[in-house]
DNA sequence: CTTATTTGACCGGC
DNA sequence: GCCGGTCAAATAAG
């Protein structure tokens, strides 16, 4: 699609903004960390606008969507790191905000540990045809490999009240959690959420954007934060960090990975990742 | 009793 | 025919 250079020239652009915020940070100008931040949120902004742009209708159609197969949702993955040992098969990583129910389970050929599936509990309640997978790392058994499927068209992330309502639900993978952060006395909504101690290290890759419905009502995919979003981010870790710490976060935005040192996730709040990492992008689409 | 999870069966794509 | 994904009955948990 003719679209594609300009995505590519913005992401060119914010690759250079993230450089340069790297070299003033380490200047200590926090308004000039600022103004970058800023100039970031609008390439983000402008990102998000074109990939939500329908295609024209003469543009030429891709061979495998001539036939009537079902239809593609959306999908990325992410990896999170479960840094506690306590994490088991059936426990789940990163508690996404979501209320997820488990349909499956299969043991995939080369893997060593079998991949989970869920569905949003709203599926026949609400329609919500969100999907995700979850599998353990073969590499590293401290990381799971998240698979998201579909928008989540419910509109109810579990924080809210009426999801805090299904605190019953046993702990799995949607609840991995520990115990005593899921009990948190203040049951209104939490205007400052705490991570996890357990995640280490989140990274979210993109898989697919190719085929986002834009007929559903929802142009747009959850999709992950989008600072954290590179469209060919490489599967391996091997990489270098390249970091940028900002409340102790490290940020390497050449792969899309987020590092956050234990000692300072419990005084991480989601607005503040928000603020500093776009994800203010995660939820205001569904 | 209600709701969630488990797990073998089934289905469709390749 | 193989394999990944989903279904649905059985089972477990609250």
């Amino acid at each position: 699609m003719e679209l594609t250079p300009l995505i590519q020239e913005l992401n060119q652009g914010k690759h250079l903004a993230n450089q340069l915020r790297t070299h003033l940070h380490l200047s200590s100008s926090s308004h000039a960390v600022h103004l970058i931040h800023q100039i970031l949120r609008s390439y983000d902004n402008a990102l998000l606008s074109l990939e939500s742009t329908p295609v024209p209708t003469n543009a030429p159609v891709k061979n495998r969507d001539v036939s009537k197969k079902r239809k593609v949702m959306p999908k990325w993955s992410e990896r999170v790191k479960v840094a506690s040992a306590s994490a088991s098969a059936v426990e789940g990583p990163l508690h996404d905000g979501f209320s997820w129910r488990k349909y499956g389970q299969k043991d995939i050929l080369g893997s060593k540990f079998p991949r989970g599936y869920f569905r949003c509990s709203h599926r026949f309640t609400l329609g919500c045809k969100a999907t995700k997978q979850v599998q353990k790392s073969d590499t590293d058994p401290t990381i799971y490999e998240v698979t998201y499927k579909g928008t989540h068209t419910c509109n109810r992330p579990l924080h809210s009240k009426t999801q805090q309502q299904q605190h019953h639900q046993k702990p799995s993978l949607q609840h991995p959690m520990p115990p005593k952060q899921e009990q948190r006395p203040d049951d209104d909504e939490p205007s400052c959420q705490s991570f996890s101690p357990e995640v280490a290290a989140i990274h979210v890759k993109s898989e697919m954007f190719d085929d986002i419905d834009i007929d559903n009502g929802f142009c747009r995919p959850l999709r992950p934060p989008s600072l954290l979003f590179e469209s060919e981010v490489q599967d391996d870790d091997q990489s270098p960090f390249r970091e940028s710490e900002w409340f102790g976060l490290c940020c390497d935005f050449e792969t899309g990975v987020v590092s956050i040192p234990n000692s300072v996730t419990n005084n991480i709040c989601i607005e503040e990742l928000e603020e500093y990492c776009s994800f203010d992008n995660l939820e205001l689409f569904c």
